[in-house]
DNA sequence: CGTATATAAGATATAAGACTCTTAAATCTG
DNA sequence: CAGATTTAAGAGTCTTATATCTTATATACG
């Protein structure tokens, strides 16, 4: 699997977050609300949603309407800053091999077509953001 | 991570094995000896190669002078071959987010972005063989 | 202030992946 | 045939990922 299942939670999250603020105008949601929408565990994908909080990608407030939100405008928020915050960088540092010190000092030999390519879809997945992503399913029919 | 650890032995231990038959001339090798040049478990390397042999990617012997050697020409063996043996294909038909059913049909607001890519990967680790990452390896000094 | 609501944090449980160990089966050599 | 060598197969262990449960802590509101 491309991403941990922590990780594509994390981006289904936060991409129904940012569709709730946009079209509903809402700034915080509850965790609860978000898990029934998108078939998950409450707690699990507290404790994931969690780590964005410590990332600095949401913020939370406890009580009573309470929940949780972007902390920054949806635009600024890319995929790769929250596959960062949940699985770390290492998909796109790491051999294919996964030999230690593979690089372009001592290429494995699949280093560079691997490079080239984990590269490219950091890359994609540093122009796509939230905002672009909730756009795009409000102008499409696409499931979330 | 992109392959299971077990696959990326099982890469690097036929690559080794076409290496060896290319440029020794052997046809077959003990799988101690591939684990001790690998650093790896010599009976988790056999299990691996195991489901190589099931695939019908490698022959294997047993007995004094047994080993295992590959079953077609290296220059008709693909990684995606390989991979398939191991981790299966479902890296290069399943959803980056994970959800179950997106396609052409019900795309999630990813699939396009990452259809188009893993469809690349797969076509470069299908042009791929053993030989001729074994040629890589021979003409320049690479790490394996 | 007291109660209800919601996230935070930590402990615990389950499942899957990675790895090890033991025994069996096959094959060669003398 | 006997003994050595080597893979095959299965059980068992360790580690990590995934998921759940329980107990705090903060906030709103009557």
């Amino acid at each position: 699997m491309l991403f941990s299942k922590g990780c594509t939670y994390a981006i289904r999250a936060a991409l129904l977050v940012a569709t709730k603020e946009i079209r509903d105008d809402r700034k915080f949601v509850p965790i609860r609300e978000l898990s029934e929408e998108l078939g998950l565990s409450f707690h699990f994908l507290t404790k994931i949603l969690q780590q964005l909080t410590e990332a600095g990608i949401m913020e939370s407030f406890r009580g009573p309407n309470g929940g949780i939100g972007l902390a920054r405008p949806a635009r600024s928020i890319t995929l790769v800053d929250v596959i960062a915050a949940i699985d770390g960088m290492s998909l796109f540092s790491s051999c294919a091999l996964g030999l230690p010190g593979c690089g372009e000092q001592t290429p494995c030999p699949l280093h560079d077509a691997w490079a080239k390519r984990r590269l490219d879809l950091q890359r994609m997945l540093e122009k796509t953001t939230l905002a672009s992503l909730a756009r795009e399913l409000a102008t499409h029919e696409l499931r979330n």
